[in-house]
Order: structure tokens, then sequence, then C-alpha cells
DNA sequence: GTCCAGATACTCGGATACCAGCTGTCCGAGTAACTCTGG
DNA sequence: CCAGAGTTACTCGGACAGCTGGTATCCGAGTATCTGGAC
């Protein structure tokens, strides 16, 4: 199981995007020199994002990308389904059906729902609900909490040209 | 974020185990076919059981695989990590460190873990604490549950040759 | 001085290659069962 | 009938291809700004 390396960055630059003030947009090539990330790489995560409005995009001199809503309401599976998907991570092909264990056991199992899909599929609502409960701005907050010259200090650099 | 396919086959393939005889090994072809699947793939997920202690097998005429140990000492967490490996989903490049925003934050954030790993790494315990609580023995049984002869079927198929 | 049209430069967005790792297959090493022969 | 060596057939285990999908890159479409000139 592996998350896409993307996400990782995403949610970087969202954070970072929190510090800036928000009539200001960032463009991916100086998102990306902060970190020292390939920059159209960068640039179709952010796009990835900018599709579910997590972001919002302008092209053109003094475009790039800001906040598509306030950092409290984007959440880290906000962040991680834009990038990765919203694909489960177990995917029942159904196997029980398939072969002799399909007739053995018979239309008894149709009924039901996959014992071992379901198991499954109750680990992954726990991961999820962890992301889901932790926003953009919690984590700027303890980023802001741990050093609190950070906020300021990045967005001076983003400032100056 | 995606579990190999071998994840599936295997609880399958343990589940039916832990119905048979432990004195009677099952080859991985019969346990293929049982599920209608391609024997040597299924073969190769079987040995990385095997690897773990998760099964025991032996070669030659009636060699085959069988369970390891007790099907309640045996949980998903087991068997995921077993064929899809141990590796974080989130794996931290620590780009926090590389580029300009190493020198800005400094040293400061050299001591501290990055919050955004962190905040991964939680909701990736809490998946693997729900795969760790569930054993093929307790899964076996909500099947049995489910369909009271199953266990009664299946271990005749395996029987008759 | 003011307004407008054209030129310019900048940025996103999608289309296009490259490559790692999962999926799938094959063959050799090892082993237990079977067979045949001799006592 | 019994014992033992050789043969046989079976199964695992790892080495070997193929291909999907993630990683990385490039170029065109669109837009705000700037420039120059006319009024």
């Amino acid at each position: 199981m592996k998350l896409r390396e993307g996400v990782e960055w995403a949610v970087h630059c969202c954070i970072n995007l929190s510090w800036i003030s928000p009539d200001r947009a960032v463009p991916a090539a100086r998102l990306a020199a902060f970190h020292d990330l390939p920059t159209a790489y960068l640039n179709k995560q952010m796009n990835a994002l900018g599709r579910v409005g997590i972001v919002a995009s302008r092209s053109g001199p003094r475009g790039g990308f800001r906040l598509g809503r306030e950092p409290e309401r984007i959440t880290l599976m906000d962040v991680a389904t834009a990038i990765d998907g919203s694909a489960q991570a177990f995917l029942c092909t159904g196997i029980r059906h398939h072969g002799p264990a399909g007739t053995i056991t018979g239309p008894a199992a149709d009924r039901t729902t996959c014992t071992v899909a379901q198991a499954f599929s109750t680990a992954e609502l726990a991961w999820r609900r962890q992301l889901a409960d932790r926003s953009i701005a919690e984590l700027a907050d303890t980023v802001r909490r741990a050093n609190p010259a950070a906020p300021d200090q990045v967005r001076r650099w983003f400032d100056r040209p």
C-alpha cells in the first residue's frame, strides 16, 4: 500500500498557501522552488487540487494558485483524495464466486457481503476518518506553535520576487 | 493508495485452510483451482506467507501448504504485511528541509518531527490497528455463521482428488 | 493628459515519453511415495 | 513375505518476461500587463 508522492507535496503547499494573503496568487514555479521540486510535475498536482476546488487557479501574469476556501475547511482526506484518487485500497474482485468456490457456496453467498472485503473496508474507513478530522489550518497551527516565526518567514520569502 | 491483489487471495486461502484438517497439506494448484486463480502466481503469494510463518510448506508428493499456526493467531495485518510489505503508505521525504524552505525554517525544524508525516502516520496506525484486531478465525466464523454448511462443503471439495 | 489597440510575457492545463514495480510465467531443486529385486 | 535401493512423479521456490500505472517533461491556449500612438 503506497500513497502517491504528490500527496506530501500538495499538503505542504496548502500549508504554505494558508500563510499567504488570499488576494495573492503564487505560481507553481515559485511553490516548487521553495521545496526544490520539479515545477511541471508539481503544477500537475496543483491542477488536481484545482479540479476539486481546494485551490483556485488563474493564468497569465500575476496568476498562480491560492486556496479555494478557508484552510479550516480543507482536510487531509480532501487533499489525499484529490491527488491519489478515491478508489478503495482493497478492491474485492469477488473470487469467492469464481471457480468451484462459487458453485459450492452457491446463491447463499450472493445475498451476503464478502466478509473479507467488509473487514478491510472497516479498516480503511478508520483511516479515512482520521484524515478527514485533520484540517490544513490545524496542521499549520501545529507548525506555527513549534516555530512561531515560520508563517512570517514563509510569507516574506514568497512576497519578494 | 492500493493494496496488492494477492492480499485478497491470501486471506481467502487462509480461511479455507483453517477449515481443513491441519495434518493435510493442500498444493497451490488445488488452492488456485478452487477460486480459478493463476496457479504459479498464487504459489508466489503463498511463498510470501510461508516466509513469515503464516503457513508451513512442504515439497514433494503429499506436499503443499497448511496453516503455520492457529487461525486465532493470524491477523489480517499479518497477511497484508506479508504480501504487500510493511512500508508506510505515506513516506516522508523531508521536503520541508529541501531548497529555501530548509534554510528558512532552519535547525528549529530539525528537532521536531514533521507535522504532516505525523498526521498521516496516526491515520495509518488506526488502519493497522483495525486489521490487527481481526483474525482469520474470526472471519472464518463470520462466514460460517452466514452459511453454516460452508466449512463442510469446502473441506469435502479439498478432500476428494 | 487620456484612452485604446496591439504586442508581450507569463502561467496554467493537458498531451506526451519514460521507468519502476506489480502481474504473470517457467523451470530447476528437493522430497516423499512407489516399484522392483534379492534374500 | 520382508527389506532396501533405485525410480518416479509431484510440489515448492526462485529466476525470468510483460505490462499497467505512477513519475517526469514539454508545448500550446489563455490572460493580464505593458507600450506606443492617436485624440
